[in-house]
This record gives structure tokens, C-alpha cells and sequence, in this order.
DNA sequence: TACATTTGTAACCAAATTTGTTACTTACTC
DNA sequence: GAGTAAGTAACAAATTTGGTTACAAATGTA
């Protein structure tokens, strides 16, 4: 199972949260149920992205690098999922030796499969980490953190 | 990798060319570059969801179990992606100790990717087994089998 | 009946992926 | 200098995936 996508809108959610306070790894793993480790890992992919910075050393930790109503559910889909969703991939290591069908039948599935990707894009284009910020909030039974304001 | 939905098309679609002959696993797994076992544990997902049936013994095969027409991409999806993708999973079995703030993440995720999923599968829905076939047939060259046709 | 063909299925292996973990270095604050 | 926290390498365990072999069950044909 990948729960990448997850814990990096998780992670988002609570920087978009804390505002310009850093919040270091140990809580952000603490909170999204990890290890610390894995948190950094995800944050500096977030950080490649462009949409976390960080600060090393005492005091120091992870905030939004820009408001959390410019960052959609795609910018950080596809910072976490390396390449375009692989669920409409064939098997290119192995190619029909007749007439290469292996690589015509990718074209033709790309072709089809592109407004399905497309539209689910436009869906999560569509959601801000802010956005989910807010969800969360009403959700959050009263005594939480967040749950207040 | 996940080949399994490109794999499972390109049976389909084979079928669909086949009409009413059955097709052998290893005439299937040839075209489609793969272990003709792996194509009968694929024929058999298809099969348990009612997209093909197969005849054992010689002379035997498998065949779609409907119309072309009648088998779209999503019944694909469903049949070969045995849970909704799990791209928009929660770690589950480590929720936050912190006022369940895991599921709470997990019921938020849920409301807002809803019409990511959604948007995907409409756009799967409308695509027929049938049309990928047509689309194959354009972009095949003369002298493949199926070109003609 | 005997035989060839083909599916159904179990079992196993190798490769890749994912997550968790330890350990260590680098950088920054006090 | 001491303490804190990120950056990162390395490794292990679990899971998934695709390929492969082997064999039983079913089916058509001589």
C-alpha cells in the first residue's frame, strides 16, 4: 500500500495549521502516526517540490513555503507519485515481437486512458491544502488541536 | 509496476477481435508479452466478474461473455483493481494517539478525493472494450493481424 | 479407450517497493 | 561548546508483482 499521498496532505494540513511556526519531524511523525525518519524522507520531496521549507539546527523544523490556498491536492500528488499515475502502463520490458502491438497498444491506451487522468487532475487541481485544513477542522472533535480555531 | 489493467485490456481487446472463437492462454500471452499463466490468473479476475468465459480441453479458450460494446474500461478497473485505489490511503493500522486524528484524516481525505475518483471513473465508464479495439485497429500497420479488419 | 490439448491452481522464486529503524553527519541556536 | 533538529545513508521486514514449473481436471478427437 502507498500512503505517501496521505501523510503528505496530512503533513501539509498540519504546517498549513501552525502557520509560520516550524514544526519539527517529531511532531509531524507523532502526528500523522510515523517515524520521524519517514517524515523527513517525505518532507524532502515536499521541499523538492517547492512546497515545504525547512531549517535545520534548535528551534528549527518545516513550514509551508507558500500559503496553503496555492498549494492543490495535485501539486503535492505529483510531487509524491514520482511519475504519472502507472496504473495504465503495459509491460514495455517485453514487447510483442509481432508488429510491436506492445507499443501500439500503449499509444492507444494512452490515448484512451488520458481523460480519465485528466479528469481526476482537474479534481484534485481543484483542492487546496487549505481547504483540507478547514475540512479537517470541522471534523476535529472540540479539545483537539486545531479544533478550536 | 501494476500491468495488470493494461494487461487485462489488452486480452480484451484481443477477444474482441476473436468474436466467437476462443483464444488460448498462450496465443493471449504472446500478443500481450507476458507467461500464459499470468494470463489465465487474469482470465480468471475477468471471469469471476463476468467479463469472459473459458473452455477447457482442446479447442479451448477463452471468449468475452458479452458484447464488446457492453464492457467498458471501468468494469475493467473494478474487475483487475481489487480494492478503490489505495492511492488515497491513510496509514490505518497506527492511527494517532491524539484524538484518533488518523481517522479523522482518513474521513476528511475521503470527502475531498471523492470527486477525484469519481471524475476518473466516469471518464473510465466511457470507454468501451469495443472502441479500444477500433482505436487499435487505426493505429496498427498493414499486415498485423487485426489491421486489416 | 487412449491421447493430446488447454484451463485451473498451487507453490515457489526473484525483483521491486514500501515502511520502519538505527546511526551518523551537517547546520543552526543559545 | 552544548544541545537540537534536519539530511542522509544503510539496512531489515513485509508486501506486491510478475515469471516459472508442475500437476490435476476437463474436453475434444482418433
Amino acid at each position: 500500500m502507498n500512503t505517501r499521498f496521505a501523510v503528505a496532505t496530512h503533513i501539509l494540513a498540519y504546517l498549513a495549521h501552525a502557520g509560520s511556526q516550524p514544526v519539527s519531524s517529531e511532531v509531524l511523525a507523532s502526528s500523522a502516526g510515523t517515524h520521524p525518519v519517514v517524515v523527513r524522507r517525505l518532507v524532502g520531496t515536499l521541499r523538492e517540490a517547492g512546497l515545504v521549507q525547512s531549517q535545520r539546527g534548535a528551534g528549527g523544523g518545516t513550514l509551508l513555503a507558500r500559503p496553503a490556498t496555492d498549494i492543490s491536492l495535485l501539486d503535492v500528488f505529483r510531487a509524491v507519485q514520482e511519475s504519472e499515475p502507472d496504473l495504465f502502463q503495459v509491460n514495455s520490458t517485453n514487447p510483442s515481437s509481432h508488429c510491436d502491438l506492445g507499443r501500439v497498444m500503449q499509444e492507444t491506451l494512452d490515448g484512451l486512458f488520458g481523460p480519465a487522468i485528466e479528469a481526476m487532475r482537474a479534481a484534485l487541481a481543484a483542492v487546496s491544502v487549505a481547504q483540507v485544513k478547514e475540512e479537517l477542522g470541522k471534523h476535529l472533535p472540540q479539545g483537539c488541536p486545531g479544533a478550536s480555531g
